[in-house]
RNA sequence: GUCCCUGUAGCUUAAUGGAUAGAGCAACUCCCUUCUAAGGAGUAGGUUAGAGGUUCGAAUCCUCUCAGGGACACCA
């Protein structure tokens, strides 16, 4: 059921007996920050107040004075159409003109029946199926350590896997690795230097050695800038097919490999497919034929580029060398996801400093005519940055993600100990406990805020563990599953035992009413982080979920009041529970049942 | 220089053009012989960077100024 949907119809139909037909009166229909003002409301009335001037239009008594008396008049027309459905509860009419609804009790705890009952599924649906999304994410450098950086694309980028996967969507995740381009000819360059001068072996190289000798190499081109000219000669090498430089290449490609590994297991990531940038090695050539086909190509100081309509820097497809770039590869992978997949959307989750890559790469696409208008999405989040500037690999100013999920563990197993919690778990939960505790936190201090600012990397604000942080909503479900446990058999299973049962004799209070209403929005705000490409909207609903809950939980009892009292109290119990692991569930954030 | 993004309490931040700008941290005061205190209640803290404008209504839209960040063809 699409409540917003139904009201809107209705409001519309109100408007249409009143008169409006001939304006388009473009009204809002939300739910309101403040519970005071029920559970939907809509500013109609004044907007179509506005419309309206009693000296134009004759059609409506002189009694509407203000967009007050219009929204009464509004309400008069929906009572009509809303008494039809036993969704809406009472919709009143408030200065300075919103018209506002209040769910009625039998949908409040019909949904929240319906939570205990598809249990998992609850909050999903099946809007998207039969379409596909692409969602190209976390796409590290091979030869580079994991850093902080390439943290938020991880974890936005499995959110919104998990968030369309949950709406029915089929889902392709896709992890685009940099593994191509003039960067392993840097590296080749100094592993061949290596060799001779230091006898390394490249059979022993770590990831930190790959690190090390590209910041190294860096250094070395401030001294002498010819060394920029040999990097890109081992690149062309390496395109070539050389047979030493592609050896080297697939030894950096394994070692870099493995270490992902590790960290996606850790974080609990996992991808549908991993197509780097070398996999479009071959069709790179099919591009340039496009290109070539439209006529839109044109050589420029020796490179092949493609200008674009309004943009002053044209699109660079191959260098001056022969060698070619991301951007071409990247055309690439639109041109085989299109044919691959047919899909609706393409979202990049990449940071905002590649804004402009992604403007040419959109226009170039759509000259290609590869895609059609308004399929590419480019959720861009802002750049994480130490206290003193930008994370540069070469500049060898990385924070590497293993020593911050390292640390959040320790933080979080210290944090529990000094709290006296856990202290009835054993030495091997408690570890288990840490690890989640300590890991959801470093997902939730980034998924619960607006992707788009730019984040200052602070060990204490990605470590959070108190307040609006990861181990709050954990807390607050093994706190629900704690209070579950104390009661082995949940008697009530169908709508009539509640609607027949409890309600005719107890009449819920207003906290109590408060986490159902909550809960009511679940569905909404799917939904909506899906559509805006916004995980943060599911972290705040969740936090303001737990804050309901937990404020709840502190003034009233739950077990030991017997009777309706309990049955109802242990029944939301299980909805919160049940929506708080359904909503960190698509955040990719675990949830114990005990800590 | 041009273009893009951001600016909210001491700090980190929330808020589809709506109602009293909502939280967390830090500070202070309370609440565990009661279901998990990694919790709850309360106090204090705001000229939403500044100035104009649009609107019944602006943190949100427009213009300018200031501050920070980013991008601007041979890195990805």
């Amino acid at each position: 059921m699409d409540i917003k949907k139904e009201v809107g119809e209705a409001i519309k139909k109100a408007l249409e007996e009143l008169g409006f037909s001939k304006f388009k009166i473009d009204f809002s229909l939300e739910q309101p920050e403040n519970l005071a003002y029920g559970d939907y409301a809509t500013n109609v009335a004044m907007v179509a107040f506005k419309r309206f001037r009693p000296k134009t239009d004759r059609s409506l008594d002189e009694k509407v004075k203000n967009p007050l008396d219009l929204a009464r008049k509004i309400i008069e027309k929906l009572n009509k159409q809303l008494s039809a459905f036993s969704i809406i509860a009472k919709v009143e009419a408030v200065p300075p003109g919103f018209i506002n609804f209040y769910l009625s009790q039998d949908y409040l705890f019909t949904t929240i029946l319906r939570s205990i009952v598809v249990k998992e599924k609850f909050g999903g649906s099946q809007m998207g199926k039969g379409k596909t999304v692409v969602i190209d994410y976390s796409s590290p450098n091979i030869a580079k350590p994991f850093g902080i950086g390439h943290l938020r694309s991880t974890i936005i980028g499995q959110a919104l896997c998990n968030i369309y996967s949950f709406l029915g969507y089929r889902v392709i995740g896709d992890n685009h690795l940099g593994d191509w381009g003039t960067q392993f000819g840097a590296l080749l360059c100094q592993i061949k230097l290596k060799i001779k001068s230091e006898k390394l072996k490249v059979e022993d190289l770590t990831i930190n050695d790959l690190e090390r000798l590209y910041v190294e190499f860096h250094q070395e081109v401030e001294k002498n800038p010819d060394l920029e000219v040999e990097a890109r000669k081992w690149f062309k090498r390496l395109e070539d097919g050389d047979e030493e430089a592609e050896r080297i290449w697939q030894i950096m490609v394994d070692i870099s490999m493995k270490e992902f590994k590790r960290i996606y297991g850790l974080l609990g990531v996992s991808f549908d497919v991993v197509l780097g940038e070398s996999f479009y090695v071959d069709k790179m050539a099919g591009v340039i034929a496009d290109a070539q086909d439209k006529g839109i190509i044109k050589e420029s100081r020796g490179a092949k580029v493609i200008n674009i309509p309004g943009v002053e820097t044209p699109a660079m497809l191959v260098k001056s060398d022969g060698a070619t770039t991301y951007f071409l590869r990247d055309l690439a992978a639109i041109k085989y996801r299109e044919k691959k997949w047919r899909p609706l959307l393409m979202i990049y989750e990449v940071g905002a400093d590649q804004i402009f890559h992604f403007h040419q790469l959109f226009a170039v696409a759509r000259m290609l005519g590869y895609l059609s208008e308004g399929k590419l999405i480019h959720v861009a989040h802002g750049m994480v940055r130490g206290l003193g500037g930008k994370l540069s690999t070469r500049l060898g100013k990385t924070i590497h993600l293993e020593a911050v999920l390292a640390e959040a563990i320790g933080r979080a197993e210290e944090l529990a100990k000094k709290a006296g919690v856990s202290k009835n778990l054993s030495l091997r939960e408690r570890k288990k406990v840490a690890k989640i505790v300590g890991i959801g936190a470093v997902k939730y201090s980034d998924l619960k805020q607006n992707p788009k600012t730019d984040v200052i990397f602070d060990w204490d604000k990605i470590l959070t563990l108190e307040g609006n942080a990861g181990p709050y909503l954990q807390y607050t479900y093994a706190r629900c599953k704690s209070v579950l446990s104390k009661k082995e058999n949940l008697f009530l299973s169908t709508r009539d035992d509640v609607m027949k049962i409890i309600l005719p004799k107890y009449q819920p209070n207003f906290d109590e009413l408060a986490i159902a209403r909550i809960i009511c929005h679940f569905e909404e705000v799917v939904k909506e982080a899906a559509k805006s490409f916004s995980p943060n909207l599911i972290a705040n609903f969740l936090y303001d979920l737990s804050q309901k809950y937990n404020n709840f939980y502190n003034q009233h009892r739950i077990l030991g009041e017997g009777g309706k009292k309990e049955q109802l109290r242990l029944l939301l119990t299980l909805a919160v529970a049940q929506t708080l692991k359904n909503g960190l569930n698509l955040l990719g954030i675990d949830v114990l049942e005990k800590m």
